[in-house]
DNA sequence: AAACCGATCAACCGCGACAAT
DNA sequence: CATTGTCGCGGTTGATCGGTT
């Protein structure tokens, strides 16, 4: 079945770097005789090396039309487009690149953008956002612990690539974790919770009146409740909502906030499409845990890149979640 | 100064596709 | 049709380098 190897480890084949002598051989015999039969090639120019090897060497390194140099904002932006339709045929994507190899640009994919896409929170196989409502609690969390590290207008800003229905599940499910921890966060940090619920709305200026069932097919849908959070909360009962919060008043009369995170976390997935991140075989497996406080801190020149990419994965979903009476 | 560590990328390896015989 | 040989692709490795401790 198949082929024996090219290089089958014959004696005094020469592996590893190649030096400027080998190249100098490999380019004067093909520019002399063309590329092609490459079995034969280092026999005639003189390399002790394997066809395959110079056909590697040439085509990837020594090629007069290779373009050498950091890749342009296009250049990234038409792998990453390419990649979302094409896949890994790396080779089919060079071929839309003039001057770049595949390996080259396989080595770029995995050692830049898909590390950029990771940390936005874009799945790199999938090109799907890839947003872990467990990560994104903790995020917030922090950010109420340390205000000094809230920035969630850069975070959730305008080149947000969160879903920000999703953002505002995760910051609800934030807030009512924190309310049921009683650890007197959300009264010591009104203006930052603000901030994280408006935040959205602020950048997209057009705000529809409400969060609508019709918009999830949720359990949360088979309660009637809406994600309106605009009325008042149940100050006797620091566990339980208001009904008023669940739009047409068919809910229960206290719907306890264990509920409603089971049913936020059935609200993610769904919303989703495909299934929690957090077990989708197609995600990317070891992969840096989104939006992690240390990422944040750790910005870095490349994070001008992620603005730039950001446009392709935009969401289109501007919700506001307004929660000023439920503190 | 040395050790360590992560990032980068050239090169290798195995395999599938396909052409030639 | 079966076998053999070549090419090319994609995944992986390992050497090197720069930054950090």
């Amino acid at each position: 079945m198949g082929r024996a190897p090219c290089c089958d480890n014959k004696s005094g084949l020469k592996k590893g770097p190649w030096t400027p002598e080998e190249d100098n051989l490999l380019i004067n015999y093909i520019q002399t005789h063309g590329p092609g039969n490459w079995r034969n090639l280092p026999k005639n120019a003189g390399l002790q090396r394997c066809g395959k090897s110079c056909r590697l060497r040439w085509t990837n390194y020594l090629r007069p039309d290779i373009r050498r140099g950091r890749f342009s904002f296009e250049e990234e932006e038409t792998i990453i487009q390419l990649h979302s339709v094409l896949g890994n045929k790396w080779s089919a994507i060079a071929a839309r690149l003039p001057g770049r190899t595949d390996n080259e640009i396989k080595n770029y994919w995995n050692t830049h953008i898909r590390k950029r896409l990771l940390r936005m929170g874009i799945d790199p196989v999938t090109h799907a956002p890839r947003l872990d409502l467990l990560d994104m609690s903790n995020v917030l969390r922090t950010a109420l612990t340390n205000p000094a590290f809230l920035n969630l207008q850069g975070l959730f800003g305008a080149q947000s690539l969160v879903n920000p229905e999703l953002l505002k599940l995760a910051a609800t499910a934030t807030l009512l974790s924190l309310k049921n921890d009683n650890t007197g966060l959300i009264s010591q940090n009104p203006q930052q919770i603000n901030g994280i619920m408006n935040c959205h709305q602020v950048q997209n200026q057009v705000v529809p009146p409400e969060f609508t069932t019709s918009q999830l097919q949720t359990p949360i849908q088979s309660n009637n409740m809406a994600m309106n959070m605009s009325s008042s909360s149940s100050p006797e009962n620091s566990n339980s909502i208001n009904p008023s919060y669940f739009g047409d008043g068919l809910v229960p009369q206290q719907y306890q906030v264990d509920n409603l995170q089971q049913n936020l976390e059935s609200v993610y997935q769904n919303m989703m499409g495909y299934g929690s991140v957090l077990s989708t075989p197609l995600s990317t497996p070891g992969t840096t845990t989104l939006n992690s406080p240390a990422n944040f801190a750790n910005s870095s020149a490349e994070e001008e890149r992620d603005t730039y990419c950001s446009d392709m994965f935009k969401f289109e979903i501007p919700e506001s979640l307004d929660i000023s009476d439920f503190l």
